[in-house]
DNA sequence: ACAGCGTTAGTTTTT
DNA sequence: CTAACGCTGT
């Protein structure tokens, strides 16, 4: 026991070893907050606290959830079984499994994720009739997730304008599309949970009383709906209501807020602090990552956002190094230089590749380092790509796999009826899809009604289908994966195929992949043996839909990592290069317009930055192309806010990029830019002339230079807000 | 059914 | 500039 705690410090301590109230451990980056978490786990199960029955812990990645589950297993003495540990969407899945009658949801539910919710909503918005160009598909389902995010379901969408009405009639007949075919998107997994436990009063108080101890990692990344549901499992409603429910330990960063866009609502940290945990907020800000230089940088740069809970990190490893800036005169000879760096970083200093990494704000800007690496011959690995669940030999293969288990899965079923091709045509699903809807029914029991000659090709399909299902029953569940992907036929068509050779490996890696799933299954005692084939399928199919895979295997390998910042988060690096430091780029333009935008773009850097051991670069270039143009940039305004006795400047004074225009050189000394003449001449008030909307009249502008956008009243075509970088206008 | 063309958009991302 | 999507013609 002294064991366990002995190598805490005194915050670290007093978190571990909190009473069993609400508390909200405020960890900064690299203040041992995983540990925190995973030693309180083991503290109270070991001192008889709690069983580990009555233990939630709720993470937002597998990959978390899979850390926390290694370490708990190194700190106790037996496995914890009954032990929940998991993402939302996994917990939230889990129950509604368990309860899928009372949660009114067919046993065989599928997991819809982004690429299949999207497809749905498609092929909604057809028959519909929806013009899609009104209606893009990707904002219905921004607009029906941000929905069920917040809690609201179709009914009861507050529109005030026709607009909104629409969307919210979309919604509605989205879900009813959902609930006949029986597919669950990711949102829905938390929603409809939410909903069971509020509605089903027995089943709330069984959870509510078997759940002692909830723990959150991550919680400034909760959206209002996981924190509604955290607080409804944890019988956290109203205040001193304890004795009837779990505590709640909540540990996050409020710095470390960067998923604003994706629904995550810092707020959260603040209600919950004034809601219960007043007294229990715990700041753990001794950083044992970074040296000293990095930290100052840091707390400098965070320093200038609002509305923070407020903290400081702290090491007593010493200044280290001054963080180096360089300045490039383009993005190329940026590339060039951070790659130098890496090379004498490994030749003259040893450091491990792996240990280094290029981060920056958006994928796109991979390229020219990715470029200069390869042609340098320097190993590297690059994060962010499709991953192995996504891809669509893989999603082709657990179609049919999924329309096996789930027949009413219109989406599997319209993803495979004609690939490969069996000469089922646009005309045919035409009629399918309009009988289907005739008798109120599946495309798959739709099929039998079918006549003529689309009747017997569809028919064959379903038939095919049945002989599947019929000749894998009995069979375990990598057998009939293998079994499944050469009858269907995937396996011939990629034989055939010229670039085919890939997408077999990767089928091949599926049957790997469903053997090590019941493997795992089995070792874990998740009973899959005695529970049947059928369920081992749906639990496979599961696994596939919330565990989208890793990025890439090969983990480790001497490679220098290259990754957005945001897949950075959680990460850290001996020697970390920042790159692409300028105004527009990082803070992104887009970022001005929102709310707060700037200050998520500022825990952006932040957290970047927090991600260096030992060595910090931060790099910017004077011009980019972007967009297939040049364009030219000022530095960072971040790289301003770092105190400059922190910084060891690379370059001097340089003089400004050759071809540079007159109007960029004053930009240079930071000072405002002088009431800009658009572009090409233009000037607000201007006739102008665009290729498709005709002439029309600059009425409005903003932005300069390349990120200029005029609104220009077309008249007839109406009134457009166009990029100048990508709109041509023409003087008339 | 599918290749080939033209059009369009172009942050961040996990589940 | 480039990748992805959708449409058209064979």
């Amino acid at each position: 026991m002294s064991d366990l705690l002995s190598c805490l410090n005194p915050p670290q301590l007093q978190a571990v070893t909190l009473p069993p109230v609400h508390g909200l451990i405020l960890a900064g980056a690299g203040s041992g907050k995983t540990r925190v978490l995973t030693t309180r786990i083991a503290w109270l199960i070991s001192t008889g606290q709690v069983s580990p029955h009555g233990v939630l812990a709720v993470t937002f990645t597998n990959k978390a959830a899979r850390e926390m589950q290694a370490r708990l297993a190194a700190l106790l003495p037996i496995h914890p079984r009954g032990l929940w540990i998991g993402t939302f969407h996994g917990l939230c899945h889990r129950m509604l499994r368990a309860h899928y009658q009372d949660a009114a949801l067919p046993q065989a539910f599928q997991i819809l994720d982004t690429a299949d919710q999207l497809a749905l909503i498609k092929r909604l918005l057809k028959n519909l009739g929806v013009d899609d160009e009104k209606y893009p598909p990707k904002e219905v389902m921004y607009f029906i997730n941000a929905q069920k995010e917040q809690g609201i379901r179709a009914a009861q969408v507050e529109a005030f304008d026709p607009y909104t009405r629409r969307k919210a009639e979309l919604y509605a007949e989205y879900e009813a599309v959902c609930q006949r075919e029986g597919g669950v998107d990711f949102a829905e997994l938390l929603l409809r949970c939410y909903e069971l436990l509020c509605r089903n009063e027995p089943l709330r108080r069984h959870y509510q009383q078997r759940f002692r101890h909830i723990l959150v990692d991550e919680f400034q990344d909760t959206n209002r709906l996981q924190y509604a549901w955290l607080k409804l499992l944890a019988a956290a409603d109203q205040r001193g209501a304890q004795e009837a429910g779990a505590a709640l330990f909540a540990v996050g960063d409020d710095d470390q807020s960067i998923y604003a866009f994706r629904g995550a609502e810092v707020a959260n940290m603040r209600e919950f602090e004034r809601h219960f945990a007043a007294a229990n907020l715990i700041r753990l800000e001794q950083n044992y990552r970074s040296q000293g230089n990095i930290l100052s940088a840091a707390n400098a740069l965070i320093q200038n956002n609002r509305e923070r809970l407020g903290k400081n990190l702290w090491t007593d490893a010493g200044e280290g190094e001054p963080i180096r800036v360089f300045e490039g005169f383009t993005d190329l000879d940026e590339a060039r230089f951070v790659v130098d760096e890496v090379r004498a970083l490994a030749d003259e200093e040893g450091m491990a590749r792996s240990q280094m990494a290029f981060l920056y704000r958006s994928n796109a800007q991979s390229r020219v380092l990715e470029h200069e690496l390869f042609s340098r011959g320097i190993p590297y690995r690059v994060y962010g790509g499709l991953r192995f669940f996504e891809r669509q030999e893989i999603k082709h293969a657990l179609a049919y796999l999924r329309l096996m288990a789930n027949p009413d899965d219109d989406t599997a079923f319209l993803r495979v009826v004609n690939f490969p091709t069996r000469g089922i045509g646009a005309r045919t699903l035409e009629n399918l899809q309009a009988t289907a809807h005739q008798i109120n029914s599946s495309l798959y029991n739709a099929a039998a009604s079918l006549s003529g000659k689309a009747g017997v090709t569809v028919g064959g399909f379903v038939r095919l289908i049945e002989q599947l299902r019929r000749e894998t029953d009995g069979l375990n569940l990598p057998e009939t994966v293998t079994h499944v992907i050469e009858i269907s036929g995937l396996a011939g068509h990629y034989r055939n195929e010229k670039e085919g050779q890939e997408r077999l490996e990767n089928l091949d890696e599926l049957i790997n992949a469903s053997t090590l799933f019941v493997a795992e299954a089995g070792e874990e005692g998740n009973n899959t043996a005695n529970e049947g084939e059928a369920n081992a399928l749906l639990a496979f199919l599961t696994h596939a839909s919330l565990e989208s895979g890793e990025h890439q295997a090969g983990e480790g390998q001497e490679a220098v990592q290259l990754m957005s910042v945001h897949a950075a988060k959680g990460l850290e690096f001996d020697a970390v290069f920042i790159t692409g430091l300028e105004q527009g780029l990082f803070p992104h333009e887009n970022a001005a317009q929102e709310r707060d935008g700037l200050e998520e773009e500022r825990r952006l850097m932040y957290v970047a930055m927090t991600r260096a051991r030992k060595r910090l670069y931060l790099s910017y270039a004077q011009s980019r192309l972007l967009h297939g143009q040049t364009r030219y940039c000022l530095p960072s305004a971040f790289l301003d806010e770092i105190p400059p006795e922190l910084l060891k400047r690379l370059t001097k004074a340089r003089p400004i990029a050759p071809k540079m225009p007159a109007w960029s050189s004053t930009m240079h000394n930071n000072e405002p830019p002088p009431e800009e003449k658009l572009p090409g001449g233009l000037r607000v008030g201007m006739n102008v002339r665009h290729a498709k909307f005709g002439f029309g009249v600059i009425v409005e502008s903003e932005g300069e230079g390349e990120q200029a956008r005029v609104q220009v009243n077309f008249g007839s075509a109406g009134m457009k807000w166009l990029a100048l970088a990508y709109a041509r206008l023409e003087p008339a």
